[in-house]
DNA sequence: AATGAATGAGACTTCATTCAT
DNA sequence: CATGAATGAAGTCTCATTCAT
């Protein structure tokens, strides 16, 4: 195989697999080199920092859901639909790879004493698209009226939840089950809530 | 005003304001013991290490949650007024305090490799109670059979997502309106749930 | 039993034994206190610092063989018989109490960048002894003439060496039979030679 | 003059000098540091801690004489001649670098509870080596049959004895004396003992 | 005299970042 | 662009010593 030309790419990724396994702060710059089979000094070329890999790595994640959301956003489907779609492409990038999600859980709050710009789109844009897609949701009367901000946080809540849960489970098996369910048992569960009927 | 006795108390309250401000990793030692007024050694003769500083944090905070639990449980009423009463004291505990919310929600991952047995606790006991009420309310006919596993984590999430999003509110009318109405606002969502009304 | 009224020597007796245990520079003031089963503070009612217990040790057994040496020159008895029961009884008093062996061995070089006084006693004084009974020993034609000084010191140095391996010998059989042949042993190999007797 | 190459050696270099001066426990690694012309963290490039650099520069050490004894031991002259070789060796190495003499001396006992494997080496490994001389010599006829065990320990004793005499001496012309005849001296007296010879 | 909590200087070590090659 | 040795600021923790009780 040729060599990967992207080394910011490279980067990223072997930085992905030491955070996950160690943490932000443990993560060394020596390490993460090591990992992506590069020196140093050449991370530097890439990054101002080790701040900013960090924020990449969100940033990556936070785009590849934007870009969703805006493609959803303009079909002609029930918003609940766009909800649930949205939810399972989350879902399914975790399931895919883990160590990402492990690392958008434990390390919101990492790297200092202000949080960075692409974590903080992360931590405040995703729910707010949320909240865009539950308004809609209202709109059409799919759902009835509610505080939708409160409901996105703690919908939003829910799902980085049970992605933890998942994430750290060690067993495999349950794992997949845990995440491939995880979106409609959610929204049956917001939906439906646990009433007893009687 | 007598010299308070506890000095290992002193610390801790010491350690959470500067944690709250700093994060775990720039809370320094010099830092928390400026901020107690004592100096840095002195640290050393109430704690093993910075690491169990942390630890303690959760482990007071853990145990004010479980002792209430555990008057709570015995009490002859619904269950699920059993779990209004455990979220609110919970956001009521947050609200006298934010500074220990912040600290919770953040450095849950903050200090090691392995996770602490304190936090832990926190993160795996907390839920582990809510769905034990679940159940109890499963059995009551409270609410109708479901995943009480799935469904505490999914609450319990929630629940932190609203705390953590209180607890940064810079506008801290809002922030006691959040805490507040959190516990009902929660519970009738997740009994009702958002289903539209016919 | 009533309780030891010499508080100094309890101190002294405890630092032999926290300083053997562990190494001078790992015997910290509350080790010693607390096999000593006083308070820390107490320690500095007796000594002026740390270092002065080393000193102290050390001048009480400098002081024992000092003594030993000035009751036996007064003797009328060949100067090899003195040097017998010289090395004899430094073997005996290691054979007591090891611990005061291993310190002695061992903390030689210890505390400071200059020697402290005491141990210097110790170093020079001894050999120094030893050099004039082997002056008398050449005048009375017990031995040969030769270099008094190099062979003191030739000598002390084959006592010490025997006397840290019998120190550090776990098997305390061995222990008991290297202390007790040990002076005679070294005084017939110094005095008849290992040459190969035709 | 080109930089030199080597900088575990520069570290090892400096910090003979240093712990010479001050001994292990005083000399901190900013000694070692600058007197090596670097900065602190570059020791840790080369040394995984303080300790290691004793270890080393008592395992250079070690190895010399044990390179040196093995080129000896297959020399085919008599074991005296190997003995006095060895011990010539040994005393012409302080003399080149008396600071490696007075560590080698001074803190074989200074890092730790625990005893480095490089340190145990040169205390046990020199005296069994001549011992395995001595048996030599017996087996030749050379000298007469003893404990070689303890003569070993004995003159090992001894010769460090002097060395350590010969290294705190501060007039250079006694200490270039005592080195120089210390292994003759020292044969001879082992050898031929003591006695008056009628 | 005895206590032991408090002190804080100072030790070792780590690690993000730089820069000469 | 890539390298990786060098850097040194900064962090955690220890421990001899003090002093109010």
């Amino acid at each position: 195989m040729a060599p990967r030309q992207d080394k910011r790419e490279d980067i990223r990724e072997a930085a992905i697999r030491v955070i996950a396994a160690h943490g932000y702060h443990y993560a060394t710059t020596d390490k993460i080199a090591e990992a992506a089979g590069i020196a140093v000094g050449t991370i530097y070329n890439y990054f101002r920092n080790k701040e900013e890999i960090l924020e990449y790595i969100f940033q990556v994640e936070v785009e590849k859901r934007f870009r969703y959301y805006d493609a959803l956003s303009v079909k002609d489907i029930p918003a609940l639909d766009k909800l649930r779609q949205l939810l399972t492409m989350h879902f399914a990038e975790i399931m895919v790879e883990p160590a990402v999600g492990q690392v958008m859980v434990r390390e919101r709050y990492s790297p200092a004493d202000q949080q960075l710009p692409g974590i903080k789109e992360f931590i405040l844009g995703v729910p707010m698209r949320l909240e865009k897609l539950l308004d809609e949701a209202v709109s059409n009367g799919e759902i009835r009226p509610c505080d939708t901000a409160i409901v996105a946080i703690a919908l939003w809540g829910s799902v980085e939840a049970i992605a933890s849960k998942a994430v750290f489970e060690a067993d495999s098996k349950r794992q997949r089950w845990l995440l491939s369910q995880a979106p409609s048992e959610l929204l049956s569960l917001y939906c439906e809530g646990m009433k007893a009927t009687k």
